[in-house]
DNA sequence: CTTACATGCTAAAGTCACTAGAGGGTCAAG
DNA sequence: CTTGACCCTCTAGTGACTTTAGCATGTAAG
């Protein structure tokens, strides 16, 4: 048996806070962790990997449900993979509409900064474009 | 004068939702709207101008606290812009970020989905990959 | 006139994913 | 015996809303 840890030494191992893994606990993504006589939570290496695949989940923009499911899913190595594909290409769906909602909004702003040329506020494009959704170029819809 | 409206047609107007307005009239940046005998909020142009105003910002993805002091500055037409540019251009670099980290993210989703063969869970490369953060191609650290 | 429905009001609680703070316990080193 | 690092619980705060409950008002149809 590999030997155990304490939620400071865990913390350290994932590169994740203290009092995020306790919230963790909390909601139920990390198992109830088993106590030492002092009351202090014990982790082992089964901890380590769950909680860094929850990390890497959240790196990657996955919601605390996307990860649940996720966990869940891979807690059943014999059901098909199809579940956590489609998470996936959801996923990914989301992050491109992100990107290409961002790309509109940063030709934007720097349109509207180019047209900025330092003199007051009552010449200002930027706070023109503001006011005037339809001196955008673009209109794209901004995703969530 | 050009006639007033209620809550219900501002919402409208600027495509935002009615406890939203009454949201940024509790937190000060929308003003406290006059009331009419029934204690019905009564808006004008002016109000539909501002909400305008801060609708775009918010899709623009700046926060309150920013359109807050962008509101203040345009409310001051005689002082310098720079202090709008500033915000612009710093609210620039956070998006060319968001975007970076999310183009990191792109790929790694995409090249996670195109190694899934759509067998079992226990073959699945998604999971491999969301356990063990080194089988990542690159490494980019994720904005907030 | 009454009934139904849309619209308005307030106040309080819920959402997400944490973070921060108060107030205390445990443990090894100096 | 005190200091400092670590641990514990519980509560409240963050941002930008959304939801719910419970009620009042206004308008149109039957």
């Amino acid at each position: 048996m590999t030997k155990d840890f304490m939620i400071g030494e865990l913390a350290k191992r994932t590169g994740s806070k203290v009092p995020t893994i306790r919230y963790y606990e909390e909601i139920g993504v990390m198992p109830l962790a088993a106590r030492a006589a002092n009351n202090r939570r014990i982790y082992n290496e089964k901890h380590l990997e769950r909680l860094n695949f929850i990390c890497h989940c959240r790196e990657l923009g996955f919601s605390l449900d996307e990860i649940r499911n996720l966990l869940d899913l891979s807690d059943h190595p014999s059901r098909s993979c199809n579940e956590v594909d489609y998470i996936a290409r959801n996923h990914l769906k989301e992050v491109e509409q992100k990107i290409a909602s961002l790309s509109v909004l940063k030709s934007e702003l720097n349109r509207m900064i180019s047209h900025c040329e330092g003199g007051t506020i009552s010449d200002c494009r930027i706070i023109k474009v503001l006011a005037d959704h339809t001196l955008c170029e673009e209109h794209g819809k901004s995703a969530k």
